[in-house]
DNA sequence: AAACAAGTTGAACAGTTGTTCCACTAGTCT
DNA sequence: AGACTAGTGGAACAACTGTTCAACTTGTTT
């Protein structure tokens, strides 16, 4: 909850406008595409504002990637857990949603070369955990890193899938048979 | 098969000695730490030498990656297909050929944003086709889908797992229960 | 021996980068 | 009213980038 404080409440909008932009530039042009100039010319601010909020551009890089991944955990936990509604999820994720998957993707990448990043990669875990539902741990991490595989290499495919194509893979993943 | 045309040779030693050196960066620094000048540094030779063989920095990224796809597919096929040796596999992936793996990796998700990469990935998910062994479609997919998530979510994890946890997790999902 | 292509290299180009500095405005507190 | 601080923004810094150029060496072919 933002204080409601006149200063803070005016520099916390152009905070997450300065994100919003950077996250925009992730999804164009990867993490490699982002640097002070391209997020402020994006964000139409000055670039001494992006210095200004985050210092270093590794400052902004993992606000913006922790603050991103934390805004997707909200359209996460809508969806339901049939196989098929997985299916569309991860059908959707790699067709009209794919720059932010991508965008994402690259996050869990670098978290793996950024331990400041591990905890906004490991909250999408926790997510698709819910998603999977309960079950023994072995089972668990085994339809984990099944939906996780299945995201990965429908973002390399030529084409994107199509849900009706995933789902018995996702139900064979989900149910076991 | 090179020809035995001594200036070919000679170019072609170097060529290697390049794409051996931006792998090395590529190990230590991801992709964004690789420019003309950190490789040719790498390599102990001058700047111009690297874009006298590779014109773009592009051309370079794509021979490299390619190239070790390839040269990975070696050590690749020596892994035979029990659960066990696969558990163990990807503990060292994610263990001691850690720098390596997170190169191999960087290129997978590169292949999403450049076509031209997508051969060598997919070099990567047949391969892994073979270790996995002959199985109808669906399991197939599957199975290659939890391997993949296994690796990557070994990779962002505080401490490479052990073999020993690996394990039963690669038995359910290779074998089924 | 001359001609040629392949390879090698230092120097230089213009453009971009992260970051810092300083002057300035606009709100808030005393 | 004056002092103070958060926020704003223009200009500049040195460092680095990709790439090109022209001069040079080397090995091979005629």
């Amino acid at each position: 909850m933002p204080p409601p404080d006149g200063r803070r409440v005016r520099g916390d909008r152009r905070r997450r406008e300065i994100l919003a932009a950077t996250l925009r530039v992730v999804e164009r042009d990867g993490v490699a595409g982002v640097s002070h100039r391209s997020v402020a010319r994006e964000a139409g601010v000055p670039t001494t504002s992006t210095t200004y909020y985050y210092a270093t551009l590794d400052e902004l890089l993992i606000a913006t990637l922790t603050w991103s991944a934390e805004e997707m955990a909200a359209s996460f936990r809508q969806v339901s857990l049939t196989p098929a509604a997985v299916a569309r999820f991860i059908a959707d994720a790699a067709g009209p949603h794919r720059g932010r998957t991508l965008a994402e993707y690259e996050l869990y990448l670098l978290a793996a070369r950024r331990p400041e990043l591990r905890a906004a990669a490991r909250r999408w875990i926790s997510l698709m955990a819910e998603v999977a539902g309960p079950r023994d741990p072995v089972a668990l991490r085994a339809v984990l890193a099944g939906l996780d595989g299945l995201l990965i290499q429908a973002l390399i495919a030529d084409f994107p899938p199509m849900a009706e194509d995933l789902e018995p893979v996702v139900s064979l993943l989900m149910l076991g048979g």
